[in-house]
DNA sequence: CACACACTAGGCAACCTGTCCAGTGAAACA
DNA sequence: TGTTTCACTGGACAGGTTGCCTAGTGTGTG
């Protein structure tokens, strides 16, 4: 048994329909796709038993919402202490994202922020956690890409 | 008629439910949060058209489907190109995401590949777009706190 | 006091879902 | 070559859900 971890073409068209029109029922995306129904159920459930597709989670707009700022930091921590500094990252509410990178001990963050003065708020809980030290932030001021999955999934429709 | 950006608390509440179970329909959701199906309805129908709630889209895990490495540049660009650097970049399946923040005309990337030597040519790629001049490249080694809104959704459930 | 508004509670037909089943073609195996 | 496995098709079924509508209630505003 292969792992197969590959989407085939139907995989990926199947993404890609749900990716444009998530509200499409099983019954719908067969028709459209030209295949019987258990076979998008097949499909979907083999998916997500591959940990591939996790869910339709709702996709909310964070500026609508009211948080209409968004800001990236890169933080310069001490040696061994990201655990703990992920950890208090994470009880920030505004702090939506933290990935450790390679370099010196380096965590990105990714926050938000309802205007000036509360970003500036959210920026010195930011930076002021402990065994930070040396940090850059950046104000986005666009997002000329947003997230997207749609051209890998193109990719795999061949 | 007042703006009114604000969630209420069964705005959160309904957001939050739905985030944690997004397969929910409207029947379900009533019974959970206690108020009629009526009500849940006009809910989501005023959130979409406020624009808060896109809508649900796969989510889809980039790991699963082949592509494990993730990584980030920051580009600085030449003046006044942002648009057609930004164009470029679109260009390319496996930038998932670019935002253009404060600082000299400087670009955040966020890119994904299937392995170490298909990263390489990611970013060789994405570097060696026209009118990138400086680079700074760093791979994501773990991801201590994955893309999240919930918490935000919890302030405003009071 | 009248009106607008949000919510409740209920009813209706059309539709979709989960779950079966039998039959087919193709690839893998002995 | 004959057999088994597997994915897919096409169809069936009951039960639940959706979209849509109506009527009644309570509250806040002018």
């Amino acid at each position: 048994m292969p792992e197969e971890s590959e989407l085939d073409a139907l995989d990926a068209r199947l993404l890609l329909l749900l990716t444009d029109e998530p509200r499409l029922g099983v019954l719908e995306c067969s028709r459209r796709l030209g295949v019987a129904r258990g076979t998008v159920q097949a499909r979907m459930d083999r998916l997500e038993r591959r940990g591939v597709l996790r869910g339709f989670p709702p996709d909310l707009d964070l500026a609508a919402m009211g948080y209409g700022l968004t800001a990236f930091a890169v933080l310069e921590i001490a040696q061994g202490r990201r655990t703990e500094v992920a950890e208090r990252l994470r009880a920030i509410a505004e702090v939506c994202e933290v990935h450790a990178t390679t370099g010196q001990g380096d965590l990105l963050v990714r926050m938000v922020a309802r205007d000036n003065a509360d970003l500036q708020h959210v920026i010195d809980r930011v930076v002021n956690v402990e065994w930070v030290s040396r940090t850059s932030t950046s104000i986005a001021l666009s997002t000329p890409v947003p997230t997207r999955v749609r051209p890998l999934l193109e990719l795999a429709v061949e």
